[in-house]
RNA sequence: GGACGGUUAGCUCAGUUGGCUAGAGCGCCUCGUUUACACCGAGGAUGUCACAGGUUCGAGUCCUGUACCGUCUACCA
């Protein structure tokens, strides 16, 4: 027999279990022999999943290769091990493919900063060694997380491990650019982009962030040209770009400026004569309903300009400094520096009339942090392909997102849905693969040159004479390539010879399209609705049959997570502190579906605590078997599940034992049901409520009454054994460390537990059945009674403080089938409420009682009763039932109820009704007792 | 401005097609080391289910409106 430690101790069983599972492969995602060939007839279903070899393949939201472990992940990486664990024990082949993102402008932006303390930049290193610093830098400092996830438990399948910019994953990058633009849903043009004037590049909508800035309104005033003296008055949150105003614009339909129609108004500086133009886009209530058209720096006013023919002046630096030459003291100052002088500038001149304090929102970017410039660029644009059949595919369900209210938002996103930036003017990232002929002015291309192949070249391996073309500066959009992930894991556009171009193909065949993606709502733009469109275009198939959004975790004050905040633990100490396990089922346990998740470190305490608890239920178990006459197999021969039913004797099963087990048995399918709609705070309560309340509390204690008997211990260790052997096995996914040392301790299954099939609950009925055991369901309402009569019991002892004694005596007044019932219970009965014994009475008087489903008990004082809190407990009690009992009363004398109601309930109805008038008549017999 | 979500015990939340005297965990109070577990056990207190109407035999659950909170979205300078 084992000898299990006294309490549980995560961290030396967690070690030594990953490394037993990397070494022996458990997490090898494999094809089964002749798995493509399957897999193509195309009626697998997948769903139902109970056939072994069924594909279930869950790829990983690729983390920043330089990230680090957040409790975000924590989450999100817990569900996708969960699920990818309880395939591996329905028997389907399970792969979890890991895998990092090459984060363009975050590592770009990482490198430059360190190589800036070096006293460098990178147009020291140029664009190769630039390069061959991020890689250096990506090697060394990357790739922690995925390390961190092993200590979580993750079981992805790290021979997998793909990169962003790994060879073949960049050559898949670069085949859907060349597939999209053949296919003309690329394009060049000069556009309004999101520009970051810190990381100098151009960022898609997704990227910029809207935030309320404070700030001033100022009034400044124009002089009317046609008109001297005469003035306009305009009011703007930026003059410092005035010097790129070409028009101001008023709405045709402002009656206050009619008379303005076709006037100029004379621009302060550099002083210029610009006209008054007429736009419905002018707001007449905003300020003073006239608007400075910037249409350089503004995007409305950019479309203003089209619609009116004005005149684009740039008057910024890509990096946000003033370039205007012709106004000395603003040329060359900072955008924000220059906002002030500019005012000062108007205030000099008598032109500034007003100056609020005012909170708008601006744009920043999501990486560098800084209020984006609206600036007109020539950027690489993608129209997005299979937008309506992304649409469709949710709608129709061939795409589940749980929870479904999100399939809403995308929905929402695709209706107003705009043509995506994919050029970034960055170094780090997939370069795009275009070729321009040597000589040609890129700035001057024409939509027709764009076309002519002996001008421009697109291709993955780029044109035959090298030396006559020069490639694009631009490098892609970090999602542009990680929008063809849960394909490009698996050698999508693989390039080689033959075996390896099978190979991929054979691996997509099979494990495309992945079951599940786990991700937060919060990159359904960025992520999820791309990777539908780019599946769906490329693979004519969605990626991913359900979407599970998981919450943001915020800490216990609702707060988000920060680095700044510092109220982000770090989840290695988490770990470190309560286990893996313990980390995993706190965080499962607190996850509502898809709303925010408040932290506090209590959380993982509950999940250790019941680590703990498992680990002591098991530790009792071999206990027991120590003792006298207890079964003796060695532990491999205890545990598999025909060789502890084997061991059941239903002849000897009485209420507890059907009640268990039939408890069991629900567990078991309340907890498949939990799986299927992705609810895993259902699937931790049912396993927390069986396995601590039903089986713990109960059938455990239970269980120490029988210990006793020779003829009854062998059958309750059986069934202790059948409880204990099903809650390991279905807490495994979650709880992966614990359950593995426990399995193997009782030898529970011949190899890790993973590689023996959970039985479902019909599997594990037809099992019961097959030896004999058919369950007993009123067993449960007996049992019901039981507790109630314990309940009762423990109570009354509480009353009179005598709870910690065991020797009271308890009489009990209860009719004929009553006392039968206790009878047959009678010793459990007396151990559980801890007294010294039980006594049938036909009437006691004088003594505190309570009413039980199982007869009135009453506790022997010796003739010292409290009557006063007697009768207050009772009043108490009875003022709460005969609340109810007249609530039933007036329902069940309803007409429209009794004929409108479905049967069961009118039934279910009498009953509580019989079963409370009766114990309000038995609680009003005892006040009288007492003379109340 | 639009859309979506939330409002249930001191705290965090369950409550699945309307059908219990509305639940759990934590926290709080009392008691307790009895054949696992103090990371535990026993007992206890605590609710106008945000508010106002409506539908219904019956509403925490459905409908309408209001208030507050949150998230996403939007070119009001």
């Amino acid at each position: 027999m084992s000898e299990l430690a006294k309490a549980y101790e995560p961290q030396s069983v967690e070690e030594k279990w990953y490394a037993q599972w990397e070494s022996a492969g458990c997490f090898r995602g494999v094809l089964p022999e002749g798995a493509a060939s399957a897999a193509s007839g195309g009626a697998t279903s997948s769903d139902t999943g109970a056939t072994a070899g069924c594909p279930h393949s869950i790829v990983i939201p690729p983390p920043n290769v330089t990230g680090v472990l957040h409790m975000g992940h924590i989450l999100n990486n817990t569900i996708q091990d969960i699920l990818t664990r309880r395939a591996r024990q329905q028997g389907k082949a399970a792969i979890w493919v890991p895998g990092t993102d090459h984060a363009g402008i975050a590592t770009q932006t990482r490198v430059e900063k360190k190589l800036r303390k070096e006293g460098k930049t990178k147009w020291d290193l140029g664009r190769e060694g630039f390069i061959e610093e991020a890689k250096k830098w990506r090697d060394e400092h990357g790739g922690i997380i995925l390390k961190q996830l092993r200590k979580l438990g993750a079981s992805c399948d790290w021979d997998r491990t793909v990169h962003t910019l790994d060879e073949d994953y960049s050559r898949a990058v670069l085949a859907a650019f060349v597939e999209l633009y053949q296919k003309g849903h690329i394009y060049r043009g000069k556009r309004m982009v999101n520009w970051c004037p810190k990381s100098l590049t151009a960022l898609s909508d997704e990227e910029v962030i809207m935030k309320p800035q404070k700030g001033f309104l100022f009034k400044m005033k124009y002089e009317i040209a046609e008109r001297p003296g005469e003035f306009v008055e305009i009011s703007t949150t930026r003059p410092e770009t005035l010097m790129g105003d070409t028009a101001v614009a008023i709405n045709p339909n402002d009656e206050r400026y009619k008379h303005l129609h076709g006037l100029h108004v004379i621009r302060p500086f550099p002083e210029a004569k610009i006209p008054f133009v007429l736009d419905e886009h002018v707001d007449m209530e905003f300020g003073t309903g006239v608007l400075k058209v910037t249409p350089a720096h503004d995007r409305a006013d950019f479309e203003i300009g089209q619609r009116h023919n004005l005149e684009v002046i740039d008057i910024l630096t890509p990096d946000g400094k003033v370039n205007c030459p012709a106004v000395e003291d603003l040329h060359g100052k900072d955008r924000f520096e220059a906002r002030k002088l500019a005012a000062i500038k108007l205030e000099e001149m008598g032109l500034l009339v007003e100056r609020e304090k005012y909170e708008n929102n601006v744009g920043f970017s999501e990486r560098a942090d800084v209020p984006i410039e609206p600036r007109l660029s020539d950027q690489w644009w993608m129209k997005y392909p299979k937008i309506e059949e992304a649409k469709e595919v949710v709608r129709d369900g061939r795409i589940k997102f749980y929870p479904e209210r999100w399939s809403k938002t995308y929905l929402h996103w695709l209706e107003n849905i705009q043509d995506w930036c994919i050029s970034r003017q960055l170094w780090w990232g997939h370069r795009i693969p275009v070729w321009y002929k040597k000589g040609l002015d890129r700035n001057e291309l024409t939509d027709a040159d764009l076309k002519d192949p002996s001008k421009v070249h697109v291709s993955v391996n780029g044109p035959a004479d090298p030396d006559n073309w020069e490639q694009e500066d631009d490098v892609l959009d970090t999602w542009a390539s990680s929008w063809l992930w849960p394909f490009g894991v698996f050698g999508w556009a693989a390039d080689g010879d033959e075996s390896k171009k099978a190979k991929a193909l054979a691996e997509l065949e099979f494990w495309y399209p992945t079951q599940a993606l786990a991700t937060g709502p919060d990159i359904i733009f960025f992520w999820v609705a791309r990777m539908i469109m780019a599946g769906l275009e490329f693979m004519d198939e969605v990626p991913f049959k359900n979407v599970i959004f998981n919450g943001i975790i915020r800490d216990a004050q609702g707060r988000k997570m920060s680095k700044s905040l510092g109220n982000s633990p770090d989840p290695l100490d988490l770990i470190e502190k309560f286990g893996a396990d313990g980390l995993r089922l706190g965080m499962l346990m607190i996850a509502p579906k898809g709303a925010d998740i408040l932290f506090s470190e209590d959380r993982v305490q509950l999940g250790r605590n019941f680590c703990n608890k498992l680990w002591n239920a098991c530790r009792f178990r071999l206990m027991q078997e120590g003792e006298p006459g207890a079964t003796t197999e060695a532990p491999a021969q205890r545990g598999s599940l025909e060789t502890i039913t084997a061991r059941l004797e239903s002849a000897k099963f009485d209420a507890d034992d059907h009640a268990i087990l039939a408890k069991l048995l629900q567990a078991l399918s309340d907890y498949e049901a939990s799986f299927e709609s992705y609810e895993f705070n259902r699937t931790t309560d049912t396993l927390y409520n069986f396995f601590w309340n039903d089986f713990c509390d109960w059938y455990v204690e239970v269980s120490k009454s029988k210990a006793d008997s020779e003829e009854l211990r062998g059958n309750c260790l059986a069934i202790q054994d059948l409880c204990l052997r099903s809650v390991i096995q279905m807490l495994h996914p979650i709880t992966p460390f614990i359950t593995e040392e426990l399995w193997s301790t009782f030898g529970y299954g011949d190899g890790f537990i993973h590689e023996t099939k959970i039985p479902t609950s019909d599997e594990l009925k037809a099992a019961l059945a097959g030896v004999g055991v058919t369950l007993d369901q009123a067993a449960i309402v007996e049992v019901e009674k039981l507790q109630d009569f314990v309940n009762q019991a423990r109570g009354l002892k509480a009353q009179y403080s005598l709870a910690a004694k065991n020797d009271v005596t308890f009489f009990l007044v209860a009719d004929e089938a009553d006392r039968v019932v206790v009878d047959s219970h009678k010793e459990k009965l007396r151990k559980l409420s801890k007294a010294g014994a039980i006594e049938n009475r036909d009437d006691v008087q004088n003594m505190p009682a309570a009413v039980s489903q199982l007869g009135t008990i009453y506790l022997d004082l010796a003739g010292s009763v409290d009557v006063e809190a007697e009768i207050a407990k009772i009043e108490k009690e009875l003022a709460g039932l005969d609340k109810a009992i007249k609530g039933t009363e007036a329902q069940l004398s309803n007409e429209k109820f009794v004929s409108n109601a479905p049967a069961e309930v009118i039934e279910a109805r009498k009953e509580t009704l019989a079963n409370n008038k009766a114990k309000a008549e038995e609680l009003r017999k005892l006040k009288a007792g007492l003379g109340g």
